[in-house]
DNA sequence: TCTGGGGTCCTAGGACCC
DNA sequence: TCTGGGGTCCTAGGACCC
């Protein structure tokens, strides 16, 4: 078996970069964008990272700081990430054999058999940044493990202006003994700790830890997996088609707090829509619906509060309305009065294709007329906009329950009446 | 005053069956 | 007080990822 040879293609600060884009004179300058509701931050420029802005730091704590160093603060706006990302997944995809898209910032793509790997991952890198303007960092290693490992140094390190090739066990070598083990990917808070409550504490004191029997044992399968991995033996292979969703969850903080039940059956309401709209669009009906509502757990003055209910459905559906009706029927088997609710939201579950059973003849499955509704309600929020077409029970104030998105940027280039004008 | 959202995989343990 | 063994399936919860 020849050696394999992955990339990892890692979009830098990927939200941040995408709002530079259209704020050129934001390069060089420290950026962070915030989570849904303006709750912490979820990206940040290597600038913002240098004043020590955390991920995952809630806003309120950073933003005196913020404001003393001039950092340009974003609510998200992932209309336009998902859009900047399709187009550089597009170059990714048009210019190697196989990948994967891993998340809306990273792509693995294999690279065997191909004459100059370091020059391809280079290449790569700068059409990117020509074509879409976001930067990079390029990893290319035996496995996918060992490409994060190089992505990470790509990143870093000022020698390798973005693209680094660990192709001998002699640089993997050098690679994994300057990174922590916590910095593997795969390995969290949990593992990491338990790691070096056993003396190891490098990537390559992992490597080559002797009794694999103790790592699956207290790591489990994937454990092993990632040692191996470092070790150059390919036990994550590259997953190309996009596989449909095993479950699709819809959930928010709400921008205020939230007492009364029909506000939360409005909330409700809007998360089943967008869930189920997603379910039909990867063609699956579920068989499973849950319900969950909680007061805020940081608050600690109050009395806590969480319902979750599920229920399976009698019939496998896709059909909005039958969704909404149990929902509701959930929500109201799992609320109770006189709580500060924060959050809701809902799940479905227990996918079926939806080609499938509708051969079954035990399941009384969403009659065509249903069908066609749903894919006509699709269509024109589709083509109109999202939320044009809207159930009554999904309401149609502003209220309560809506988010919080005070530094929110235009929809640049997925509204007409938004685009840039320079 | 103010702390996101959406996923996947694995395992242990219970339920149930013969 | 004594009280099998083995298999499968399901679920909750933990851990991790971006």
């Amino acid at each position: 078996m020849t050696t394999k040879a992955y990339a990892l293609i890692d979009c830098n600060s990927f939200y941040c970069s995408c709002e530079r884009l259209f704020r050129p004179e934001l390069n060089n300058k420290p950026v962070i964008v915030l989570s849904n509701n303006d709750g912490c931050a979820i990206a940040r420029t290597n600038e913002a990272k240098a004043l020590g802005i955390k991920m995952g730091e809630p806003y309120y704590k950073i933003k005196q700081l913020c404001k003393k160093h001039r950092v340009e603060v974003f609510s998200c706006n992932f209309a336009l990430y998902t859009n900047i990302s399709n187009r550089v997944m597009q170059i990714i995809i048009s210019n190697c054999p196989d990948v994967e898209v891993y998340s809306v910032d990273e792509a693995f793509a294999d690279l065997t058999g191909v004459e100059d790997i370091l020059s391809h991952g280079k290449m790569l890198r700068e059409k990117i940044l020509q074509d879409v303007g976001i930067p990079t960092g390029v990893g290319i290693a035996p496995t996918k493990v060992l490409s994060k490992v190089a992505n990470h140094i790509a990143k870093k390190s000022n020698k390798a202006k973005g693209v680094v090739y660990l192709d001998s066990e002699y640089l993997q070598n050098i690679a994994l003994k300057r990174t922590p083990v916590g910095d593997i990917w795969g390995v969290g808070r949990a593992s990491s700790k338990k790691l070096n409550d056993m003396r190891i504490y490098s990537a390559y004191e992992f490597k080559t830890y002797k009794n694999d029997k103790l790592i699956q044992k207290i790591f489990t399968k994937v454990g092993l997996q990632i040692k191996q991995e470092l070790q150059g033996i390919n036990c994550f292979a590259l997953s190309q088609d996009v596989e449909k969703k095993k479950e699709i969850m819809c959930s928010r903080t709400f921008g205020d707090y939230v007492f009364d039940k029909n506000i939360l059956k409005e909330a409700v309401s809007n998360y089943i829509e967008n869930a189920a709209a997603k379910m039909r669009q990867q063609k699956s009906v579920c068989n499973e619906v849950s319900v969950f509502a909680r007061t805020n757990p940081f608050k600690e003055n109050i009395e806590q509060y969480y319902m979750y209910e599920r229920s399976k459905l009698a019939n496998p559906t896709c059909d909005t309305r039958t969704l909404l009706a149990e929902a509701f029927r959930l929500l109201e088997r799992g609320y109770r009065e006189g709580y500060e609710y924060r959050k809701a939201g809902i799940k479905l579950s227990n996918f079926n294709e939806s080609s499938n059973f509708q051969m079954n003849f035990f399941y009384e499955s969403d009659s065509e007329k249903d069908l066609k509704l749903m894919s006509a309600i699709d269509y024109i929020n589709r083509v109109e906009g999202e939320g044009v077409l809207k159930f009554a029970s999904s309401g149609t104030s502003d209220d309560a329950w809506k988010m919080n998105r005070n530094f929110k940027s235009p929809r640049y280039t997925t509204s007409w009446s938004e685009l840039p004008s320079f």
